[in-house]
DNA sequence: TAAACGATTAAACGATTGTTTAATTGTAAT
DNA sequence: ATTACAATTAAACAATCGTTTAATCGTTTA
């Protein structure tokens, strides 16, 4: 929002206000967030993450969704930072991340989702 | 998460708790949330709305974007109950929701953003 | 009632996304 | 080494999404 005039005058003091509009690029990084969260599958899978701590092939049961499939939401959801992984023999364990950005979608999840967490 | 037993038994005592785990559609309803706010003009749109109230030709020049463009977006978040509008003559305000998902949301941008908001 | 203006809708296009199937990598046990 | 098991990667496909262009709708004013 650069100095630009607007089209109408509503004298509601908006375009002082955001002369200092935050630009475009400052909400890649909150979209890229929230449309990791925005698939059905990835937001019930990022859910479970905050409450349990599993491997690959019990979290597809869990999920009912192929391990490939369920292989690469994990990675989406790793490289964000939402969650953490670490290798133990032969099966990779997978968690939540801890961290504020995780603890505040959980948060949102939990109210908006009005879905009861356990313990 | 029905009954059956998982591949892996890592003594977490996960299988009694996920036995009442939430069935996929409970998240649709805030996958869909989120993934409204998983587009960059959208999350940007919606932020502005949550601080001022402004008709469709001003907000296309704040935001840089065609106008139906930006009445698609709109009515995408308007669908969602996410902002309301209102017509005055010839032009239809739109402001964000006054609701509590609403106001989560738009504490979580700021958050994750880290976006410095307006007053 | 015409003309002008603001907003919305419709159709079309290119781009992105999620799943499937098959192949591959990594680790442990025989 | 070779077999078995867990996880990941690759390629391919259908489906969804966001933007553009053009046309239409609704309201006000001349």
């Amino acid at each position: 929002m650069d100095q630009q005039k607007l089209p109408h005058d509503h004298h509601s003091g908006i375009e002082q206000q955001f002369d200092h509009m935050p630009v475009p690029e400052a909400f890649g990084a909150t979209a890229e967030l929230f449309k990791l969260l925005g698939d059905p599958t990835r937001v019930r899978l990022f859910w479970l993450l905050c409450h349990c701590e599993e491997c690959v092939l019990n979290l597809s049961v869990m999920m009912n969704t192929s391990s490939p499939a369920l292989s690469h939401h994990l990675k989406l959801l790793k490289t964000c930072g939402l969650i953490t992984s670490r290798r133990e023999g032969k099966e990779v364990y997978y968690r939540a991340a801890d961290n504020i950005q995780a603890e505040e979608l959980h948060h949102v999840i939990e109210h908006v989702a009005e879905i009861a967490c356990p313990d």
